[in-house]
DNA sequence: GAAAATGTTATCAT
DNA sequence: TATGATAACATTTT
């Protein structure tokens, strides 16, 4: 469920709830005091990358769809809901197998806790910004670079492993050999595939588009992809060695002489 | 039915 | 104490 472009879907699809009030509370996270969200209203339905917010008065509840987490808006699964929430006049969200936390605080809690500019979906993102965290870092894989949520919040594997391909990086390079203009396309096909990734799911051709994740074949040059779980995240990468170019700085003997 | 997968956090060890 | 590696969690699809 979770990458970026699909809390944005889900963020679209709860939006007519902005404003409404809840009526009822319940479900099996620990995490969340049920009662007291009785009575509040939606103030409003935002993200953070793959985090979504559900912002109340007093507090705001914030849902992670980790690997399995799944919803249904005015529907409901035959699984118990993590977290269920009933509105005064019908409808009602269902959040299953995710994480829920409470955050405390009232409105301006989420401006001090997230940097917006580093969320690939929003309307504030930063490119200049991911490219100061890039080169402070130049050590970092690209593999692991892309699934950094720091700098680039909302990149999953599979944006990930499709960026890297569309620019023949290979995920193994290094950050810091990666000459300017590759990094500056870096940042912004993450932001850009993140788009398309978001227009593909909307349309259900997401996986029709994808030219690497999971396949077995090189689309460019017909080889064999190699797959792998690279970089210090261990997951999956499907990059094709023949296409994609390992940049890599020559190993450069510790401070001595 | 086993295994793997769009991910993160808690816990353990050093 | 801080850092880094490993384990844990949870559900659907192959």
């Amino acid at each position: 469920m979770p990458e970026g472009p699909s809390i944005v879907i889900l963020k679209q699809e709860a939006a007519a709830f902005t404003g409404r009030t809840i009526a009822a509370a319940g479900g099996n996270s620990k995490a969340v005091d049920y009662a007291r969200l009785v009575g509040q209203p939606v103030v409003a339905l935002r993200s953070w990358g793959k985090h979504f917010l559900i912002e109340l008065p007093e507090l705001v509840l914030k849902i992670h769809f980790l690997l399995f987490g799944s919803y249904r808006i005015n529907a409901r699964k035959d699984a118990p809901p993590r977290l269920s929430l009933q509105f005064q006049g019908g409808g009602e969200f269902n959040f299953y197998a995710c994480s829920v936390k409470q955050l405390d605080g009232g409105p301006g809690r989420l401006d001090a806790l997230y940097d917006w500019r580093a969320d690939v979906m929003a309307d504030q993102w930063r490119p200049a910004l991911a490219l100061k965290k890039l080169r402070a870092a130049p050590a970092m894989l690209a593999c692991d670079a892309l699934l950094d949520q720091d700098i680039f919040s909302g990149v999953g594997n599979i944006i990930k492993n499709e960026v890297l391909f569309r620019l023949r990086i290979h995920p193994l390079s290094e950050v810091g050999a990666l000459p300017v203009a590759k990094l500056r396309a870096l940042v912004k096909q993450a932001r850009e595939y993140s788009f398309e990734f978001l227009a593909w799911k909307q349309a259900y051709v997401l996986k029709q588009h994808w030219l690497v994740h999971t396949k077995k074949m090189c689309p460019r040059c017909k080889i064999p992809l190699s797959k792998g779980y690279l970089g210090q995240s261990r997951r999956r990468s499907f990059h094709c060695e023949s296409c994609q170019k390992l940049y890599k700085n020559t190993p450069r003997a510790p401070d001595c002489c």
